[in-house]
DNA sequence: CTTGACTCTGGACTATACTCCAAGGTTTAT
DNA sequence: ATAAACCTTGGAGTATAGTCCAGAGTCAAG
């Protein structure tokens, strides 16, 4: 069986070595084992799981719900559903997140398309003007 | 003149008066003066103030770029180009935050049309098998 | 067998924007 | 006059995801 050190496990998913200790403090990735001197060993299926974290990450997922998905995927009452389920949850989240965004880029626009730009005294600007108003 | 103590400030602009103290320690927003016995005095500038910053704050924008922006709001040498190209950068940042969360969206929504759902294996989920591979 | 590379631990630090706390002093209302 | 409500400070804690450090021990190569 291969097995790794952490220093390798870091070089294999182009990670440093604090972050493999930061998941395992999270409970993300457990050594398989630990030598006499207390060094950590790892499998490849550490790789796996390391890699798992990162793509869930490039995903949108927190540690903590990437947490809860290696949970899900080592049970074996869960089925496809529940995965499903929590991938839909994010795709929700992101898109509230775009939409408020949207708007708010919006509003950015609109402000700027009144403000007249070079030569033009502050107290003429559009978006100043409106940071200073009194309505909500 | 009107003047307020942090209190009545915080009321006025539905803030915690902790905010404000915060907001003290960032550069955004001095009391006008103190009393003899140390009590923060504001005057109705600092409601303008404070109305500015949560105004700028609903836009997108840090603290620290809003200290940026009421620096500006107060230079007689800038115009409105400066403030304007400000909204500029923060609205192209925001642009950028939306397609990247477009994308990572279509990426979950992708992947979950792929996965057979309720009472199918994990082992057939095609976002764990995702989360798995060997690819970038 | 020594040097350099690697690993260990625990804790501090980064960024962002608050929020809360304790222990004390001040002001206001009854 | 006294209690409630307000204010002061500095520091710690919240969340997220690392990153870095010191000081010590271990391992591999020449």
């Amino acid at each position: 069986m291969t097995v790794f050190t952490i220093g390798k496990l870091a070089k294999s998913c182009d990670v440093k070595v604090d972050t493999i200790r930061h998941y395992e403090q999270k409970g993300l990735l457990l050594p398989l084992d630990r030598t006499a001197s207390g060094y950590r060993v790892y499998s490849s299926n550490s790789v796996k799981r390391l890699r798992f974290v990162r793509k869930a990450q490039h995903l949108g997922f927190t540690l903590e719900e990437i947490r809860e998905l290696l949970e899900l995927s080592e049970n074996s009452d869960a089925d496809c559903a529940d995965i499903r389920e929590k991938a839909r949850m994010k795709s929700d989240a992101i898109e509230k997140r775009i939409s408020d965004l949207i708007s708010i880029k919006k509003s950015l626009v609109e402000l700027s398309k009144y403000c007249p730009g070079k030569g033009v005294s502050l107290s003429e600007c559009s978006i100043l003007k409106h940071f200073y108003e009194e309505s909500e």
